[in-house]
DNA sequence: ATGTGGTTGTTGATGTGTCATCTATAGAAG
DNA sequence: CTTCTATAGATGACACATCAACAACCACAT
């Protein structure tokens, strides 16, 4: 998928084609299967999942939307598309804010809560399943640090 | 973007926590990083280098359109779209296979030769700039490593 | 030759993400 | 109060992925 026909001027050693390519595989292999449970045990996406934790575990089953787009790290776009989606399905509701007349929040229905709430236990055991139970005690450890190392470097770079 | 209202019967230690946080936010960081760079580089998105690159690597910089999305782990209808935006911009062509009268091969045209000659080197300099490079030997081993383990795992839940 | 089943590749519908753009409001400066 | 800029959020156009359905063809049996 990715070597090249004219090699540039430093290209990849063996070792490091290695990491790339498992990198390249790895994410979407494991995340297909994730995902697959997700939508066969519950019913929803992984979006929706991820917007529906989030709110689940806020007091009031509630937040204003440009501070989930920022906790989440979504676009304020993807966030306001996905909630006009879940939206129409009824498992969450927009209301205005008063102290702001431009903002709003969102907030999950009774039907929002009772998903995340069924859906929850089974998405953990999915991801023991196909991530978490396969690994040994020090690659977990290390792919913590190398999150943490990739992260930084991006902070760094993005003050630039 | 994970933890959820009610713990399950077995929910994640603090250590799996970390390691599985890391894992889904890693990968979309760091390859939105590289997609940006390669579209500002070169003009071109991630499906579109992938395709390019395995095509410039063949003999004759040509395949039959199936044995591509099989190479590729993509799906027919995945491939086939692509080529359509692809050929509408003159970067691939399409041409009949004689021997089957099914089948058809994708070709590099001149121009999609060019493109994929000069965005593999800067494309190679940016996965060091926003991977590689951050990384430590043996935590690119372990990447590695990890990304093996969990080919094999896969493999072997396909068969059962 | 004919039917049957498997393969190749395309298509249209739908869901999703990104980008640029828009409206409305907030907040500060004059 | 007006004007200027920034922010919240929505929207439409487009790129992309998935799924189900489809036409054309092959291979092989009867």
């Amino acid at each position: 998928m990715t070597p090249a026909p004219e090699p540039g001027p430093r290209w990849l050693t063996e070792s490091e084609q290695d990491a790339w390519y498992a990198w390249r595989r790895m994410f979407p292999l494991v995340n297909a299967e994730i995902a697959r449970d997700l939508n066969q045990d519950s019913g929803l996406s992984e979006a929706d999942y991820d917007v529906l934790s989030v709110l689940g575990s806020t007091d009031g089953h509630r937040m204003r939307i440009s501070a989930l787009a920022e906790l989440m790290r979504w676009s304020r776009s993807r966030l306001s598309h996905q909630l006009t989606r879940m939206e129409q399905r009824g498992v969450v509701r927009r209301e205005e804010v008063a102290s702001d007349g431009r903002g709003a929040e969102v907030v999950l229905t009774d039907s929002g809560v009772t998903m995340i709430t069924e859906a929850a236990p089974l998405h953990v055991e999915s991801v023991r399943r196909h991530l978490l139970d396969a690994l040994a005690p020090d690659q977990l450890r290390t792919l913590a640090e190398v999150g943490e190392v990739l992260r930084e470097r991006l902070g760094a770079r993005r003050k630039t």
